[in-house]
DNA sequence: GTATATGCAAACAATTTGCACGCCT
DNA sequence: AGGCGTGCAAATTGTTTGCATATAC
């Protein structure tokens, strides 16, 4: 069984305390205060039991994993620019999970909603738009 | 400006006449076969190069990236057993884009909706479920 | 007391990059 | 001719793992 330790129960608050998409270096840095000799592998190794267990959940952005505290099953915009990630409540659709078991024979557990464009910070900008690991895309 | 080569087109080639999304090393193994002396590194390249595009779109699964040269803002199906990547049409909604944008005050260029669940073969096979890199998650 | 989690450092895997050379235009 | 693309290998980055010790239960 799983055992509760400083470390993952630091974790888990340092997570939830923040409405960002941390990164697991992030985290690191930011439990190293609580728990100075915390390392980062026992950051990694805990991200993942809570995210196996159900607390947390992990994103996947071009460079690495990020990590979301808040649960269920919202979605997310993500800014073409900068990088930030917003949640966004109530955008998601849960018909959707039983139209797509049914139509195409498939279990679907849940889904991921994912909004790429620019946050208003980045449209005001002059930046030169656009992350390149996320690109043009599609319209 | 981006010139056209050998290379270019034949990972596009081979891109486009797979519906499974591959990842970058399976994609140099196939262009292999048509240009034996070919590097990872310039299947890199231009992976980037053709997303960049707009050409192809590039997903982030837990391992690495996968590539998809189907073009248009569809849907898509993880299962989380085996890690097959399924196509979803119609399952996208293009009103949420606007939806979002006006709500949040975000500039919305597209979307991705990521379905995770079990494939057909996977919901027969007697195999202990979940790729441990997606996780139970929410439901 | 015993199993599980930790810290550390080394190992890994995926991707990127510097450089000298080759090929398109 | 000039520049962009290539092949190769080394470098980076994000993440995982083996091992001896510490800690939770």
């Amino acid at each position: 069984m799983s055992r509760k330790t400083r470390q993952k129960e630091t974790i888990l608050r340092v997570l939830k305390k923040t409405t960002d998409h941390p990164d697991a270096q992030w985290i690191y840095e930011h439990v190293r205060r609580a728990l100075p000799s915390i390392s980062l592998g026992t950051v990694y190794r805990n991200l993942r039991a809570l995210r196996e267990e159900g607390a947390i959940s992990e994103l996947q952005t071009g460079s690495g994993s990020r990590f979301d505290g808040l649960p269920g099953n919202h979605s997310h915009f993500h800014c073409q620019c900068c990088g930030t990630v917003v949640n966004l409540e109530g955008a998601s659709n849960e018909k959707l999970d039983r139209a797509v078991s049914g139509k195409y024979h498939l279990a679907v557990a849940f889904h991921r909603l994912d909004f790429f464009g620019l946050c208003p910070s980045c449209q005001r900008a002059s930046t030169p738009p656009v992350n390149k690991k996320i690109g043009a895309q599609h319209v």
